[in-house]
RNA sequence: GCGCCUGUAGCCCAAUGGAUAGGGCACCAGCCUCCGGAGCUGGGUGUGACAGUUCGAUUCUGUCCAGGCGCACCA
């Protein structure tokens, strides 16, 4: 919805307000209405003053319209706006013209697909860090929600002017490492016929055998090292087929390396945030509302996960990131106090860090689920998804529910070229659009439109959902969740193929034609930039 | 025990505090001499329970009930 249009329409019922004598107290707002039998803009301000005036919402809406529509009379906005009603408990309802709309789908055309792109982030450096799993296995079903998420964000973000980098953080040492690199040599040794005793909490996952045997042959000294090399090569591969590459790996090896550990918990010693008991170093993050405070080295000496993770993130807002998001599974959530306690105690405000748990994503086979075990090695990893499903279906399955909420994904219903699988029924829109566009006969000249002849109910309602866009991204930023750009894209690919059921494009008179040729082409536009933001093919023959 | 997530029609799910709560599946009945039928049209007494906040609650708060997940000087 373009804006200088909203922006006139606040500052004149404002202005009428204030001619009543009404005080809009700051709750005048302006908001798309999605029942179009209630015109296309509506505000809820003389519902919410009514108390505090006096006066009843339907007496107010009526009041104010008399003065909006004496002050429209003689403004431009005149020609844009065809009604406005006092309707339901006490709304003011604006219709707007065709015309209008004819103007945001000719600015979408002369835009392209810089349409989609808004300044809202310009000048804000943010930072995504997401996946971040363990190098000590190959990805799991879990972390491929993850990544599709955190991926999809991030392109909603850079469209939205932000300047984003993506980034993993890698646990390339400690215990984890360790244990793997002792999985890998006593495998190794198992396949040179020597009897072992593999204990339980080691790693039991077929994929330690293979890395195995590729030791042997390269005759290596530190199994943990060549460990982390072989899977991290793994996991880079399984990212890139699943359409996900980061700007920056960033080790956590070499942070410790860095000194920046022992500078971060120097700048909080200084301040008075750490002290010892019983051996052991503490944060004191129940100063900034955790539930109790937390150690950062232990009695043995050795840091807790919590040290380099404090020093980490120090480290970004060093590099200069303005807002940093965190994309973590759900093992995690008792962690963020503590790491807000940190980011608090480094004198950062509360929102400048923003943890978002990527619920788990149950998998079903024919609606039944299938167990999982991480610790036996057995889980359905991204590799298997890939191979399975693809990354098209899978990207756009992972995101179909909230960010925050379970998810249960039935690789058959993925797999299925049917109605059933929302994936195609958008993709097939844009196949069928693309099929019309490409026709030989008829070519799409912006040159010399007449989008006036767009007049049809399913013509404007298309021409409306296109221009949602803007009003989708902002909703994914506000909620930092591209979920509802799958909600969207669903709604708008309905709006198509409705449009296309009853109307044709093709075989009209010239310029009816080339009016069509310019709507469908809009909701080309829309739907490719949707699916490219979610990292989904637009396949123009299906 | 504590924390997080979730309860919407037979099943799977939508709805940035708004108006008559919307789609899909399944089921029934229709729609291609015509741009791709992977589509469209019609068929429905549904928000777990009880309070509270609000002009207005599926949405916010509290207490229950039910399901899923997590609780380290592990990473």
């Amino acid at each position: 919805m373009r804006k200088d249009i909203q922006s006139s329409l606040v500052t004149l019922i404002e202005d009428s307000l204030k001619k009543m004598d009404l005080d809009s107290g700051g709750l005048l707002s302006l908001e798309l209405v999605q029942d179009s039998r209630f015109g296309d803009l509506t505000t809820n301000i003389a519902l919410r003053i009514s108390k505090r005036t006096g006066r009843s919402p339907l007496e107010i809406s009526k009041a104010v319209i008399e003065t909006i529509k004496k002050e429209m009379a003689g403004s431009p906005l005149k020609g844009y706006i065809t009604d406005v009603k006092a309707e339901g408990a006490g709304f003011i309802n604006f219709y707007l013209s065709n015309g209008y709309f004819h103007e945001l789908l000719k600015d979408v055309i002369e835009k392209g697909r810089d349409f989609i792109k808004s300044g809202t982030g310009k000048g804000k450096r943010v930072l995504i860090e997401f996946v971040s799993a363990n190098p000590t296995g190959p990805l799991s079903v879990a972390h491929a929600r993850q990544a599709a998420a955190g991926d999809a964000l991030a392109n909603i973000l850079i469209n939205l002017g932000f300047d984003v980098k993506k980034e993993y953080y890698l646990n390339d040492e400690g215990n984890q490492i360790n244990i793997l690199g002792r999985s890998i040599e006593l495998r190794l040794k198992e396949l040179s016929g020597e009897k072992v005793e593999f204990p339980e909490d080691h790693y039991q996952g077929e994929y330690i055998y293979d890395i195995a045997k590729a030791a042997k042959s390269g005759k290596v000294k530190n199994f943990s090292e060549f460990g982390v090399e072989y899977i991290l090569g793994i996991i880079k591969k399984e990212l890139e087929d699943f359409g996900v590459r980061f700007d920056n790996w960033f080790s956590q090896k070499s942070l410790r390396e860095s000194g920046k550990i022992e500078k971060a918990l120097g700048f909080l010693k200084e301040k008075g945030f750490l002290y010892e008991q019983e051996g052991a170093l503490w944060f004191k993050s129940t100063e900034f509302g955790d539930d109790k405070d937390r150690v950062v080295i232990k009695s043995d000496g050795s840091y807790t996960y919590l040290a380099p993770d404090i020093a980490y993130h120090q480290d970004k807002f060093k590099r200069g990131f303005d807002l940093l998001i965190n994309f973590w599974g759900p093992d995690h959530h008792g962690y963020i106090n503590r790491l807000k306690a940190a980011v608090a105690a480094f004198g950062k405000s509360a929102d400048s860090l923003s943890i978002i748990i990527v619920q788990l994503a149950s998998i079903f086979r024919a609606g039944k689920p299938v167990q999982m075990s991480t610790r036996r090695g057995q889980y359905i990893t991204l590799r298997e998804i890939l191979d399975e499903v693809g990354a098209d279906a899978s990207r756009f399955f992972f995101l179909m529910r909230r960010t925050s909420s379970h998810l249960d994904f039935d690789l058959d219903v993925a797999k299925k070229q049917t109605s059933e699988n929302p994936v195609y029924y958008v993709q097939y829109a844009h196949a069928r659009i693309c099929s019309i566009l490409n026709n030989s006969s008829v070519k799409f000249d912006p040159k010399g439109l007449d989008l006036s002849l767009l007049k049809e109910r399913e013509e404007i309602e298309l021409i409306k959902k296109i221009c949602q866009f803007s009003y989708i991204m902002n909703i994914c930023l506000t909620t930092l969740d591209p979920y509802m750009l799958t909600v969207y894209l669903q709604a708008l690919a309905e709006s198509f193929h409705k449009f296309y059921d009853k109307h044709r494009v093709l075989g009209q008179q010239d310029d009816l034609t080339m009016a069509r040729l310019a709507l469908i082409e809009g909701a080309r536009l829309a739907l490719s930039c949707g699916l490219e933001l979610l990292g989904v093919s637009r396949p123009e023959k299906m």
